[in-house]
This record gives C-alpha cells, structure tokens and sequence, in this order.
DNA sequence: TGCGCCAGTGAACGAGCGTTAACTTATCGC
DNA sequence: GCGATAAGTTAACGCTCGTTCACTGGCGCA
C-alpha cells in the first residue's frame, strides 16, 4: 500500500514504470485518457492488463504522474532559464527555446497538458493547475518586460501564443515536420523549432505595438 | 429508420434538435465526447436519456452532426469571404475575422473541431478531415500571397495561427475574457477579437521576414 | 535448502454506459 | 370522434472497463 506511489525521482528508478509511462502518454495522446483501456497499455509494455497494478496505484495515478512530471518540469526549468538569463529578451528567447523543445520532443506530455486536466482526480488537478498559473506567471512577467506595449493584453496574449507553440503535436501527429523537408531528417526538426520561435516573438511584438 | 437522419437544414428545422446540439455541444467541450452520458444529454435539454434517439441515431450522430456542421460552415464562409475580398490583404483580414467570430461565438465547436475527432465514425471522420484541409489549403494559398516569404513555411505556419486562434476557449472558458475588461462587456468581446487579428497577422508577417 | 518477496497471470466482480423494447400520452387531419 | 403518428417514459439487456483476488514462478539471501 505504500511502494506504488512514488515521489518524483527516487535514486533508483524502475526502468518498467519508465516504460509504463512512456507508452501510456503516447496512448492517452493518441485516443484519449478515457479511450485506451488498461489492457491496451499493459499489451504496450508486454504484461497483461492488471499487471500495472504493481507499479501504479490505478489508472488515474499513472495519467496524474504524466501530468504533475510536466507541469513540474516546465516550471523548473523554465524559472532556471530566466534566473540564468543576462537581461528580459534574453530570458524570453531561453523561455521560447525551452518551451519549443518540450512541444517538439514531448508532445505527447503536451497534448495531455491541456487536454486532460478534467479526468484528474482533484487534489492533483489542483496541483497541476497551480504549477501551470505559475508558470504562465513566469511568461507574463517576462513578456511584459520586453514588451511594455502589453499591458493588460499580456496575459490572454501568452495564453494565445502557447496555443501556437502546443499546435505542434497536431499538424504533425506523429514527428513528422509538415512540409519542412523530410521528416526524418533532424533539419525538419530545427526548422520548426525556428519556425516557432519567430512566429510567437512576431505575434508577441505585433501585439505590443500597434494598439 | 428515414427520420432522424437529416440533411443539414430541412426547410423547417426541429427545435428540440437544435435544443440537443447545443447542450451537446456545451458538454462535450466541457468534459469530452467520451466523459458525458446520453442521460446527462437528456437531463441538459429537460428529457430523459433514451427520448433523445427520438432525434438522433445515437451518440455518435451527435457529435457527427456538431463537427460535419461547424467544418461545413467554416469552409463554406471562409470561401465566400475570400471570393468577395477586392485583394488577398483582404482576404486574409476577412478569413481571419470570421475565425475569430467562430472562436468567439463557438468555443465549444471550435473545441470539438480538433480535440473529438478520434471519436467519430470512420464515414464521417474522412468527410470532416477533407473539408479541414481544404479550408486549410484556402488559408495556405491566401497567406502565400500575403507574404510570399513564406514559402515551403506557409502550411505549418498556418497550423500554428490556427492553434493560437482557437486557443481562446482554453484560457477562457465560458465566454469570459480573461484579463481583458468586464467578462460580459460587450468591449471584452472586441478587443479579444483585435488582439488575436493582430496576433496572428504578426506572427505570419515574423515567419515571412527573416528567413 | 528453504523462506520470503517481487512481478505477473487469469478469473471474477461490480459499476456504468449506449442502445433497444414495450408501453403511454398528446396532437392533428379526416 | 378516431386512428395514426410524434415524443416521451421506464425497464432491461449486453458489453466494456477498472479493479480486486487468489495464485504462481523466479530470484536473492540467511
């Protein structure tokens, strides 16, 4: 009753939670939380269905895990980026950088991040909501350090821009970069990457100015 | 067998059809296609669960019916607004004011649109997804007018505004606009819908510049 | 060697859900 | 007035799904 919850990183990490982890976010990416069925998960990491029972408390417990992992990681990171920065701007392409990285190589984390906050149960939706208010904080204080033209618009502003940058995961469902070279290929990836961080500055600096 | 089953707008259009579309609509958005009951429908629109096959064939058709709809109307606008623009600068300003108005007016659809797709019957599902992309393509064909430095970028650049344009709903979650003036203000409305016009037209004129 | 634990299995349970069936009531054209 | 039809009702069925239970093979360790 107490091994399968775990704190966030205990010295030694079971490789099969890992594994759990990795397929049921790319499940619940895919199809939904309430449309992929334990069975499906466990067949993912080869055991059968209540096998997961000895790694996590329920089907809950793993979506919550995924989802508390992101938040956490995202505002970690991200007050490390701007705490590390030399001056706003600086801070505000670490933030877009970093931000683009998640959307590019954990997109499955991103869909679930704003898709799936309703079937949390509630003590960890309240956690999850907290982290991410905090961390559009951290955005908005930033941007309108850049940007002093925001004003009150700062805040719906960054809202929209990350629905720009977590648009990633669905026009390119899977990897692929959508018409940027090949798909494979890890130029696609640095395109986009590109692609993103001037289309949320250009939106940001379009917002500021012209009122 | 013949009666549910309806072609977009009969001449004179069931009332209580209309009535189930919205409150379906409204609690989809809310909770997803998969988290609400036919019962929970029923009780939204003052009858009891099994009454609504009276005007339905199913669950499925429901949601079919939302998303063929809005995906219709979309297009259908979008191309009327273009054919009647006098230039593209006035094309991609009218097609990115009746997004907004849809985004504004229709959160709840414009939710569905691309979170409830997985949930659709296979006929339907393919109907939806060409008609997304040929109103994607109409954005595409417009943007690289606009801004010819767009080039190979214009797709996935549209995509991105399309995720900061129907980003609305998930900062504002009933029609309020956060941070903007008065929820219910009328002014609220107008200047969420300028502040994402101007957005976006920022945020495409950045990935044309600058390669 | 034998004891205990870790990871996994298959069977079973209980709840919830979409759908169907049988039946009731009100409305409307003739 | 009267039968047909539209619009609801409740009860019930069948299926799926998350979870629990009893049990088992393998591995480390005294």
């Amino acid at each position: 009753m107490a091994k399968p919850s775990s704190p966030s990183s205990p010295p030694t990490e079971n490789p099969r939670r890992a594994q759990i982890r990795r397929e049921a976010a790319r499940l619940f990416a895919e199809r939904g939380f309430l449309g992929v069925g334990v069975d499906e998960i466990g067949r993912a990491v080869g055991i059968s269905g209540p096998g997961l029972y000895r790694h996590f408390a329920g089907k809950d417990a793993m979506l919550a895990d995924l989802l508390v992992g992101i938040s956490e990681r995202l505002l970690e990171q991200g007050r490390s980026r701007v705490d590390a920065a030399a001056g706003p701007r600086e801070a505000l392409d670490s933030l877009l950088q970093c931000h683009v990285d998640f959307a590019l190589d954990e997109s499955a984390l991103i869909t679930l991040h704003d898709r799936e906050l309703l079937n949390l149960p509630d003590p960890e939706r309240r956690r999850v909501r907290s982290l991410q208010r905090q961390y559009v904080e951290l955005w908005v204080d930033v941007a309108q350090q850049v940007f002093p033209g925001l004003g009150a618009e700062a805040r719906p502003a960054v809202h929209a821009v990350f629905g720009l940058l977590n648009s990633t995961p669905h026009s390119t469902p899977h990897g692929a970069t959508a018409g940027l070279g090949d798909p494979g290929h890890p130029d696609g990836r640095a395109a986009m990457a590109a692609l993103l961080h001037r289309l949320a500055l250009g939106a940001l600096a379009a917002a500021a100015s012209a009122k």
